[in-house]
DNA sequence: TCCATATACATAGCATACTATGTATATAAC
DNA sequence: GTTATATACATAGTATGCTATGTATATGGA
């Protein structure tokens, strides 16, 4: 039996998944920002003041990974933890000012990265292929 | 401005990657073997005895992840490594019996996945989808 | 031949993902 | 109200990716 990367959506994928955050990083680099912090940000700037529980459901990570992740932002001045008014074990996850002050450039700068992924691309297969992911995320979740 | 999450192409890759490479380490867990071990040895599977460098090109991940990936695999007893005849400087990777002999459940492994990723989708949407990427991966690699 | 540069690989440090496990607080069952 | 279970989060260990840097060997030019 012979396996053809060429033809397999998983190699493919991992390897494209690769060069999104390789270029991801270059791109927000100079605003001393990773782009898993940047993930947690999208969230927070839709919606300030969330428990890591519901930033780990909206990014589909582990909990120990998000747990890790809210480290290193607090730690660089991105988010602060305030306690949960009505449940001590949890807590509440806020952005700071400087996490605000850089929201436009930073989605400027996914933006331009996904810009240089689709270029000559049509627009219909654009298109398509934003629609066809979800279908495999959804495929590919869990058990069955 | 807005950052919408699902028609991003790269955090929908980051997802979608990251969900291959779950259910792929799940399906290889039975073989001792880990996701980026499976894809080195393909590549030893196609061609034994190759450089460090070789694997490194062909995989298209950095040295020192080459170096660290092959590490593991020695440890694992996947791959064996010889001098280079002709160059004290590099060595020769060879595959173990071991690596030979999960070589068709490895790749049915992969074949699962990939088959459990696609399903629901049409013919075409899945040849147009493997199709993209490519053009996709050409786009974000290097400088430009 | 000798030296400068290039190449092949190793190593260190870090980010981001995972699983497994521990701890403290909430909640449900009795 | 106690106790058992569930939940929220932390921590440890590991894999895989990256950049930066070191070391040994090759190679090309003087």
């Amino acid at each position: 039996m012979k396996f053809d990367k060429m033809k397999s959506a998983g190699y493919l994928s991992n390897h494209m998944a690769r060069l999104f955050a390789q270029n991801l990083q270059q791109e927000i680099s100079s605003l001393n920002l990773a782009p898993a912090q940047f993930m947690a940000l999208i969230e927070l700037w839709s919606k300030d003041g969330q428990t890591q529980k519901e930033l780990m459901q909206k990014l589909d990570v582990e909990q120990a990974t998000m747990a890790n992740t809210i480290i290193r932002m607090e730690r660089d001045d991105l988010i602060v933890r305030k306690p949960h008014p009505k449940d001590k074990r949890a807590q509440l996850i806020f952005q700071t000012e400087r996490a605000k002050a850089i929201q436009q450039d930073a989605i400027r700068c996914a933006q331009t990265v996904n810009a240089k992924a689709v270029r000559g691309l049509s627009q219909e297969d654009q298109k398509l292929f934003l629609s066809i992911i979800p279908k495999i995320i959804n495929n590919l979740k869990i058990s069955n």
